[in-house]
DNA sequence: CTTGAAAAATCGTTGAT
DNA sequence: ATCAACGATTTTTCAAG
């Protein structure tokens, strides 16, 4: 299980394409990279068996399922002991109005992306299922205005070696 | 472009398998969901038109990719000028290294979150990327321990409507 | 929403560069 | 290791009930 793997830029292209739509065809892709079908489904393959390719999610529209509000939940839990904080994480984790959670570093401990109907709703989450909780012990909640899914966390071209090395 | 669309019991359990693998085929959809595979094609479709689905994205290992360090970038921009505050994000949103960008209520401003090889590499990028920047007035990093991809967005049930009104 | 059938894509195989 | 072509299987898509 290697931490991390060798990526050409074959599999760099492949992977930016697929990042933009993840159902792409392997006859498209083939024709956007360059390569034969079957390569692409080599490739594919192979980066979904080394670990590379978790999975494939869909992007939904909050505000089209009646979540118009996000919200950034700073969450110190304390005594921050493993038998305390692992409850906590599946509880905030099973919260339908959960996004995603960051266990940081920092005196902070949590953080917490949530989307919710409206400002009363965000209320009545913070109250009734953190500030209630006997371990969090502070929370500070931002709103938040935007958000930008950034880059493909992939190098911006094959590495530019164009002439390198 | 109505803000909220009306979801029935059998859209939301197409979301939400589809949350889980977006690449499921409509026959597994339907099998799962208990429909005839067109039906499955074309609540997707009328799902994917009314912008519910905003697309599919690839989840990626960052540490399979040379990425083994994530972390939060709080980052106060002073002053906070749409002049200032618009080049600022298309930067961030052009560094490989970010993953997702916030912008937010509070004193923070920004929140930033960054993928990287490592401690130099995240020393190098908040001091030449951030704070070399003059609009950039104070910048706090916390490390991720840990992040989980929380529930899918939707409520647990169709709404739990058994006997319901 | 369903059935049923046509069109398209997937995925394994082959042999060759 | 890639390609190209073939073909069986599966999936997607459309038409009609």
């Amino acid at each position: 299980m290697p931490e991390s793997v060798v990526l050409d830029p074959v599999d760099l292209h492949i992977l930016r394409v697929l990042q933009n739509d993840a159902r792409t065809t392997y006859r498209d892709l083939a024709a956007q990279v360059g390569v034969a079908p079957s390569t692409c489904l080599d490739r594919v393959t192979r980066l979904r068996r080394s670990g590379v390719i978790l999975g494939q999610q869909l992007r939904l529209d909050p505000a089209k399922l009646g979540r118009g509000l996000q919200a950034l939940l700073s969450v110190q839990v304390r005594p921050h002991r493993r038998d305390l904080v692992v409850p906590f994480v599946e509880r905030v984790r099973e919260l339908p109005e959960s996004l995603s959670l960051f266990h940081l570093t920092g005196p902070e401990d949590f953080l917490v992306h949530v989307a919710v109907a409206g400002p009363g709703e965000l209320q009545r989450l913070v109250l009734d299922e953190f500030t209630a909780r006997r371990e969090v012990a502070r929370l500070e909640t931002r709103l938040i205005f935007q958000q930008w899914q950034c880059g493909p966390l992939l190098p911006p071209e094959a590495g530019g070696d164009t002439g390198g090395a």
